[in-house]
DNA sequence: GTTTTAACGGAGTTGTTACTCCGGTTGTGC
DNA sequence: GCACAACCGGAGTAACAACTCCGTTAAAAC
């Protein structure tokens, strides 16, 4: 590969990555080029369509949130390690609008059975020591992620042990609605 | 007016009304205008943009929510007050796309005050009968509303008296990230 | 330094969506 | 029942985004 088609495929990622976490997938390529310093018709040739370079984007992040979900089943402590995963995850979401935006594309990525395999080992772990409500499954809790991007605290302490432990609401139901 | 105008105008409003709900705010004029059974010509007249469509449509959704939130506050019982305000909102939030993806239009609409009023005298009545964790803001459980519209009773369970309260996390932090 | 060959980038194409306009139609006051 | 005004709807416009193509440019091999 010639030197500047590096350079320039470096700096369409780079803009990419910013582009779509700012402003979500609704940036145009147009946009992506611009801010690369780049033609269009640049973008185009290493990424066939809109959606492939925003794959590629995607691809980085979920790499990273690999990283975490392993980090977290590495920790002996059974809720840190799920709490340590879960806060990540937010965070990652927090500062990346088109993850919120292109959840179900993420799913088709190659990291992702990865990802939810470490995932639901954290969680199965956390309910069978019991610091983990059971009323959720593993796809439930990974839809509460980008919703704890803001407030981490109150979704982990509503995540807590069981349903309505605090005695204070005896009619608690299952806390999911399907 | 005349009568077939209101007819054709309750057509558009109710077909905007379900659209919007179920496609969310970029769903086009035209397939509104299709499921009225009118041309789009005629959508057009009534509402000078799609902007006021959606309008009138939020308006007809924040309306529902202010009766919610009024309800609340007649409530005796502080948590229920607020729980069931917030199990309402949610409630709207889960069956409305729109909702979610207009949430800055909504607070230009002139039901916006009233409602935020009310849900700040919810918040403050629960937090000074101590049943409501004091770390959050009226705008914070704002926040939370749509994100508790699948999983309500871990958001209510999380936000119940204080952080921590269950001794299990005694770092607990603010559980904000401003 | 020359030649070859890959890469660059912008003009142009296609498709979509918000929005306009006007000829034809239909409800309503007299 | 008639005239007139209001309303209807679809053909047409403008703007924008994804994507293509090809003449020009510049890197790399010798």
């Amino acid at each position: 590969m010639r030197a500047d088609a590096q350079r320039n495929l470096d700096l369409v990622l780079g803009a990419a990555q910013e582009c779509f976490a700012e402003g979500g997938v609704d940036v145009s390529v147009d946009e992506v080029a611009r801010r690369a310093g780049v033609g269009h018709g640049t973008v185009f040739r290493r990424f066939p369509t809109k959606e492939a370079l925003l794959d590629a984007v995607l691809s980085k992040e979920l790499d990273r949130m690999l990283v975490f979900a392993q980090a977290g089943l590495a920790e002996a402590d059974p809720w840190e390690g799920f709490a340590a995963f879960f806060r990540a995850a937010a965070e990652s979401y927090a500062q990346n609008r088109a993850l919120h935006e292109a959840k179900e594309r993420c799913h088709e990525l190659p990291q992702m059975p990865a990802i939810e395999h470490a995932a639901r080992e954290l969680v199965r772990r956390a309910q069978k020591a019991g610091v983990l409500r059971e009323d959720l499954t593993p796809d439930d809790i990974g839809e509460l992620v980008p919703v704890a991007s803001r407030y981490p605290d109150v979704i982990l302490d509503g995540l807590r042990g069981q349903p309505g432990v605090r005695g204070l609401r005896p009619e608690a139901g299952a806390g999911v609605r399907r």
